[in-house]
Parts: C-alpha cells; sequence; structure tokens
RNA sequence: UGGGGUAUAGGCAAAUGGUAUGCCAACAGUUUUUGGUACUGUAGAUUGUAGGUUCGAGUCCUACUACCCCAUCCA
C-alpha cells in the first residue's frame, strides 16, 4: 500500500529535524465523564501511533477539572479501551488534577504579572459583556482590582468562603478580541462540589484552557494533538504558555478533524440517551459505536487499528462509509477464525436411502487459509438445511437446491430433492431427498456438477443456539435522534442449530459460520448450557444484493445527477482612488485587468510595483511578480518585515528581460531572496543559475529521457499527449531547472513527433 | 454580520509547480466444495466556481461560493 505520511507526521518529523524537542511526546487527554467511542479510538491511534513511530512516549491524562461530571469507573473504561488497543502509557496515569496545587501557583503568578483578574460579575452579566461576534465586549469595572486584592480574593475563593458563582478568575487579555475565546477568558470557577479523587480539597476549579496548556507542559509533551473544535482555543493555549514565559521547548497545539462514521452517532449526548432511555441495552450494547460496545459485538483490536489507518487524518470535516469499517473486520476475521456450520432457520430434510450415521472429517479453515485444525461432523439421514437454500420456484440464477437441481452438503454428499412437503397452509415443512453414495467430499467419482455447496447440521447431536443478528443502529447515513433508529438492529433467533464440535471443542471465541458471516460468543451471557453467538458482520452477499438491485432498479428510475449551480458573489467596489490607479495601470502600463485589479485594491502591492518600476522600466513583469510573489510574502508579513527590496525585485526582473535567466529560476531565486534578502544577481552567480538555451546541450538530454523513459514515449505516440509536460519536466529536472523551457518546448515537440 | 478552518471520483485519503494515486463502495471476469477469500480487469474527476501568473497549476496569486467551529462559570 501507499504509505503516505500525514499532517501530522510532517509537523513532528519537521520539528524532530530541526531539532525542535529531542524526543517526541504525546498524550491522549480524555475528560473521564463517558464511556468512549471509535472516535477516542481514532485519536488513540493517532498519540499513541506517533509515539511509537518516532520513538517518543505517550502519557494518558484524565483531563478532570470539572467535578460535577466526572467519574471513577469512566477512567477504568478509558484505561480499558487504551490498553485493549494494544498501547501502553508512559508511567502511571496522569490527571490534571494532580497538577492543581501547581496551576494555582502560576494562577498568582498571572495575577502578580497583573495579566489575571478576579471578577466579581454574575454570570448573565459576563456573558452580556463579552459582546458579540461582530461588536467588541467590554471589560468589567472590576478589572481595575490591585494585584493585593486580587491576590486575596483568590486565595479566599480557593479557601471557600465564597459561594459558587460570587467570583471567577479571569486572563486579562483583550475584551474586543476577533477570536471570542480570547475576551479575557475564565481561568478559574467557583465549584463547592466533591471531586471524585481530590475530594473536597478543593473549591476552586480550573477551566479547560488554562489547566490543559499548563498540564502538557508540566509533562514535557511537545505535540498537544486535539480535534478541530479547539481551533479557536490554541490562541489561549499559546498565550497562556507564553504570558507565563515558560522555558522552552512547550507544548504545541495541532488540531485534526474528529471521526464520523455513517449510520451511527459518536456524540456524548446522543449515545447518553440511546442507554438511558433504554434503545439499546447498556454502554456495551453491540449496536453502539462505543469501544465497549465494538468489543462486545466481536471486533478485534487490529481491525479498528487498521480502520483508524485506512481512513488517514486530515483537517476536512468528514463522514466515513461504515463500509470501510465492516471490511476491516471482514478481512482480518477471513484469515484468521475458523468456520464452522449454523443453520439459523432450519429446514428438515430426510434422506431417504441413507441409513445408520458415520462422522465426516472437516476442516476448520477453507484451503486459502494457511491454518491447521479440523473436527468431526456427525452425519445421518435426518438433517437440517436453512430454509432459504431450498426454492420450490427458483428465481433465475439460483444455485442452490430445488426439485430439479441438486445440491453438495458442505464436507458431505451431494443430495437431490425427491419431494416436498407442506402443511395445510402451504408451508413447506419438509423435504425427502436422496444422496448420492459416490459424491462424499474428498472422494467424489459421481461426476454430478452442482453449482453451490450449503450448510447443514445433523438433526440428533445438532446443539440448539441464540443467535444475535445485529444490523446498524439507524436506518439514515446522518441520524439526527431516536427517529431515525432502524426497528431491525436487532433480530434474536432462540433456535439456531449448530454443528456439536462448535459447542464441545471450542476451537475459538470468533467463528466464521459457513456463508452466514462472522460470529462472536457473546462474552457475556454465553454459557455451555445456553451458547449465545453475536453476528459480528455478515459476509459480502453478491447473491442478495443482486436481488435487491433487480428489484429496485424496478422502481427507481435513474436519477439525473444534480449540478451544483454556482452563485456569483459581489464584488466590493473600488474606491474613486482605487479606480484611478486600475485605470493608470491598465491604460498606460498596459497591464492585464486582473493584475491591475489586485495591484489597484491593495495598497502595499501598489507602493511597491511602483518602487520597482522606478528602477527597472519593465511593467507588466514587474506587476506579475509583485501581484503573485511578493503579494505571498506581504499576506502574513508586513512589508517593513520583508528581507527584500523593490530595487532588489527590480534587478530580478532585468535579469529575466535580458534572458539571463527562465522564469522558473526567477521563482527560485525569489524565494532565496526572500529568505535571505542576497541580491539576486549574486544568488545566480552563486547558483550558476543561468539559463540553458543552447539545443546542443539540451538535445542529448532529451533523447537521454526519451531513452530512459520507451513506455511513456510510447504512450505520448499512441495519443497520450498530456505526457509531454512529463517530458519537459524530466529534461528540466536534469538540468536543475536551468534549461529554457521555450526552448525545451520546441525541441521536445520536435523528437516526439 | 466579525474571526478561525475546510473543499481532490459515491465515501475516505495521497500527490518537491511536471503521467491526478491508494483504500472502501460499484461493476465485470478467472479460481473456488463458502454466491466468501484471492487474483485480473472496468467504470467513475474539466481537483468547489471564475479569473490571473507560468512553457506547464490540484499545488502560487486574486475574487467568489458552500460547509464546519467560536458569544458554557463544559471539555
Amino acid at each position: 500500500m501507499n504509505e503516505s505520511k500525514d499532517f501530522l507526521r510532517t509537523i513532528v518529523e519537521e520539528d524532530l529535524h530541526a531539532g525542535k524537542y529531542s524526543e517526541v511526546v504525546t498524550r491522549f487527554p480524555p475528560e473521564p465523564n463517558g464511556f468512549p467511542h471509535i472516535g477516542h479510538a481514532k485519536s488513540i491511534a493517532i498519540n499513541f501511533g506517533i509515539a511509537r513511530d518516532y520513538k517518543g512516549h505517550c502519557n494518558l491524562r484524565m483531563d478532570d477539572t470539572n467535578p460535577t461530571t466526572e467519574d471513577t469507573r469512566y477512567v477504568e473504561a478509558l484505561k480499558d479501551a487504551v490498553e485493549w488497543l494494544g498501547f501502553q502509557w508512559e508511567g502511571n496515569v496522569r490527571y490534571t488534577s494532580d497538577y492543581f496545587p501547581e496551576l494555582y501557583q502560576y494562577a498568582i503568578e498571572l495575577v502578580k504579572m497583573g495579566k489575571a483578574y478576579v471578577d466579581s460579575l454574575t454570570e448573565e452579566e459576563i456573558r452580556e459583556y463579552r459582546g458579540t461576534v461582530t461588536e467588541a465586549g467590554r471589560r468589567s469595572k472590576y478589572s481595575e482590582r490591585s494585584v493585593e486584592e486580587n491576590l486575596d480574593l483568590l486565595e479566599r475563593m480557593k479557601n471557600g468562603e465564597f459561594k459558587d458563582g460570587e467570583h471567577v478568575l479571569r486572563a486579562k487579555i483583550d475584551m474586543s478580541a476577533a477570536n471570542m475565546k480570547m475576551r479575557d477568558p475564565l481561568l478559574y470557577r467557583i465549584r463547592h462540589a466533591h471531586h471524585y479523587r481530590t475530594g473536597d480539597a478543593w473549591n476552586i476549579y480550573p477551566m479547560y484552557d488554562y489547566g490543559h496548556c499548563l498540564s502538557d507542559y508540566l509533562e514535557g509533551v511537545t505535540h498537544s494533538i486535539c480535534t478541530l473544535e479547539f481551533e479557536n482555543n490554541r490562541d489561549i493555549y499559546d498565550w497562556v504558555l507564553d504570558t507565563l514565559g515558560l522555558t522552552s521547548p512547550r507544548p504545541y497545539q495541532h488540531e485534526f478533524a474528529r471521526l464520523g462514521i455513517n449510520y451511527t452517532v459518536m456524540s456524548k449526548r446522543k449515545l447518553l440517551e440511546l442507554v438511558n432511555e433504554g434503545y439499546v441495552n447498556g454502554w456495551d450494547d453491540p449496536r453502539m459505536s462505543t469501544i465497549a460496545g465494538l468489543r462486545r459485538r466481536g471486533y478485534t483490536p487490529e481491525s479498528i487499528l487498521n480502520f483508524c489507518h485506512q481512513i488517514g487524518i486530515a483537517k476536512a470535516n468528514s463522514m466515513v462509509d461504515v463500509a470501510q469499517l465492516e471490511f476491516c473486520i471482514r478481512d482480518d476475521l477471513n484469515t484468521k477464525v475458523p468456520r464452522v456450520m449454523c443453520v439459523l432457520d432450519p429446514l428438515k430434510v430426510t434422506i431417504e436411502n441413507y441409513e445408520g450415521s458415520e462422522e465426516l472429517d472437516a476442516s476448520y479453515y477453507p484451503e486459502d487459509v494457511p491454518k491447521e485444525g479440523n473436527r468431526k461432523l456427525p452425519f445421518s439421514r435426518e438433517i437440517y438445511i436453512e430454509r432459504e437454500d431450498f426454492s420450490e420456484n427458483p428465481p433465475s440464477g439460483f444455485y442452490r437446491l430445488t426439485p430439479e437441481q441438486p445440491v453438495r452438503l458442505k464436507h458431505a454428499y451431494i443430495i437431490t430433492c425427491k419431494e416436498v412437503i407442506k402443511d395445510a397452509s402451504g408451508n413447506i415443512t419438509e423435504i425427502i431427498a436422496t444422496y448420492h453414495p459416490d459424491s462424499k467430499s474428498g472422494s467424489d467419482t459421481s461426476g454430478i456438477k452442482v453449482k453451490s455447496a450449503i450448510q447443514w447440521v445433523e438433526a440428533s447431536t445438532a446443539k440448539t443456539v441464540e443467535v444475535r443478528l445485529y444490523d446498524r443502529l439507524y436506518t439514515c447515513e446522518a441520524p439526527e435522534g431516536v427517529e431515525d433508529l432502524n426497528p431491525d438492529s436487532l433480530k434474536i433467533i432462540k433456535n439456531a442449530l449448530v454443528e456439536p464440535a462448535l459447542i464441545t471443542e471450542k476451537p475459538d471465541v470468533r467463528f466464521q459460520f459457513e456463508r452466514q458471516g462472522y460470529f462472536y460468543a457473546d462474552p457475556i451471557d454465553y454459557t455451555d448450557e445456553a451458547p449465545v453467538f453475536n453476528r459480528i458482520v455478515g459476509l459480502k452477499d453478491s447473491w442478495n444484493k443482486k436481488n435487491k438491485a433487480d428489484e429496485s432498479t424496478a422502481k427507481l428510475e435513474r436519477k439525473a445527477p444534480e449540478k451544483k449551480v454556482q452563485i456569483d458573489g459581489e464584488v466590493a467596489p473600488m474606491s474613486e482612488a482605487e479606480q484611478a490607479c486600475y485605470a493608470k495601470y491598465t491604460n498606460e502600463f498596459k497591464l492585464n485587468s486582473e493584475v491591475s485589479n489586485i495591484l489597484a485594491r491593495d495598497e502595499k502591492l501598489a507602493v511597491f510595483f511602483e518602487a520597482a518600476l522606478s528602477v527597472h522600466n519593465s511593467p507588466i513583469t514587474i506587476a506579475n511578480i509583485v501581484a503573485n510573489e511578493v503579494a505571498r510574502e506581504l499576506k502574513e508579513k508586513d512589508a517593513s518585515e520583508l528581507k527584500f527590496t523593490a530595487a532588489q525585485i527590480a534587478e530580478l526582473v532585468k535579469m529575466i528581460d535580458d534572458e539571463i535567466i527562465s522564469n522558473k529560476i526567477a521563482k527560485q531565486v525569489f524565494e532565496e531572496m526572500a529568505q535571505s534578502g542576497e541580491n539576486p544577481s549574486k544568488i545566480v552567480e552563486a547558483q550558476g543559475l543561468v539559463q540553458i538555451s543552447d539545443p546542443a546541450v539540451i538535445v542529448p538530454i532529451i533523447d537521454d529521457v526519451m531513452a530512459k523513459n520507451p513506455d511513456n514515449v510510447e504512450k505520448y505516440k499512441a495519443g497520450n499527449t498530456k505526457l509531454f509536460g512529463f517530458f519537459v519536466g524530466q529534461v528540466l529536472k536534469a538540468t536543475g531547472g536551468k534549461a529554457n523551457p521555450q526552448v525545451v518546448n520546441d525541441l521536445v515537440a520536435q523528437k516526439l513527433q
């Protein structure tokens, strides 16, 4: 498979390469207020995975700063999930609550620096004062309190002298910040609540934004990886660490998109609702997206990890198809688990020409699974087959048993249907068949061709088991609430029949029930007397799918692909000055309208352009470079921060005009110049970047490239003209970009004719 | 309405300015005592839109559009 790096690993590698950190330290920091779900698995895979890949380590930290929601049982569930997935955290489990003393000391420091104050506004007032997304907020009058008063108040808050909500500690940042999170964020609130670990020792608790960054710092975390919704919180993260002037190296926050899977829900609130309202049987219900649920369903850690790997990591909000998860578990189990036979909906078959009984040898694994193991299969004249494996009036393409079509009993004999017995209402109750003695599996000399081999169980020795058939919890891809629940997400079959070896030998806990799917002996409800199996996932079923497709195409007309209509927005009008500028550029300098537009609307660029123009009169080329390259540099920097001058741009353009360098090289030189501030001519001279236009030099290189890529030459001549760029690219690469692209183009065109 | 993000096939992701690639899903074929697996192949994309720069743009520039996040004393 194509192993490409995700953006987080790219960042980590760059940091390591730059020597920013000697060792990478990550952390998985859940709040212990609920059961972890597969989204947590993604986070675990990322954090522990990165630590492992770069030989660093990963901490497990309970972010337990809210005493009213947290509990030890969740801590256990979280630890359990990490271990089950096969990861080991560094040292002991960490708790933000262990850092409360340090956190408090840092708060005192912030107060002393005048960077934090005790605010005594009510909750409502605080919200009101914060302003809105478009209007600036205003600062509380309490922000003017002296350091001494703040210190005193803070200590008394800690000592429990005030009621909940009477005061809070806030950072003094900027009440008019465009980022709402920076409008004097709360650092501490008063909570007279019992904390599951610190008990009643504290009356104040740190807020996430304050506690998280410092906990990361205290643990020596280097890369603090979290989900996208914390992007706005990054500013506070940086502010706290920078304001406290903590010695580097310090951690930096990076965000990735949280996992979404269709036909399920992932939010804590919705999962809780399912459990509390009894729509499912607890947090570990096999239909739940919780790790406990997936685990009880029968998913393996390997399959989940592989899923996390397959879906990748990026910053785009996305919804992964549950089929990808299902593929992962099938893929994992296919090579691992024994095949056994189970009949879910039994139909009795009496083989009238068979007398007595025998035991047949049967391998647990098909030939393409490199595993050993086999069991005995009892056989007699009375057996059961799957009801849907017989059809009196078969649809076309039906491979199984019909009155005309024989079928093989897997691992046993071929049978032919002789008679169909029905009850009063016409339901089939039994089939009378004959077997072909010379068709025994492994020593078949009958010469009968069958289209299919079906599963069966012997009547007198079969064991009755309960099978729970799980399906998607919701009927729609993006479920909103309980109204979207799938009423058939669980079907319980009480009287399924399995071959005896499955119960007596117990070759595994996971099985493939031949032709049905993968099943798992339920770890809670299973007993030898009353075995229970959960369906993890069905097998791919192209027969079933084909039937469904035939039905649906009959009803549904193909929907015409809807083309999205793109609405053009209004472009802000130009000011008068800008219009004048635009007119001058288009008329006097003959710049194209787009470039003139960019320059005219951006004063910094216009100034830069005219300054360069006064040195070297080549308006079009200068304008292009200013509107593209310089614009990029000026995007995040101020004009005064630029390392190069307008005069240097002019110099660069002169070299282009004099055909000393090509446009391509000019871009390279520009990059260099933006980095170092060196003169362009010096850069060209030092690196020998003068362009090569001599065909005598270029032709041999083209020949070489063509000789090395005969297949591409072939493809090109066959009509794949897109490969033209490939050849030009290769030639330019061979010359370090110095070949004159125009000349190369002409020559390549000639050569490829 | 301000700020911060994101946009590549039905889904998810890759792609030093130089052949748009991989997995899932779909479809077809070969093998098969699982309508499974494996293998082979097919189809599917003017890289959100419109322009610009360049010999060459998914990638650089400009504008626009759509979606997500932010106004909890939650995390």
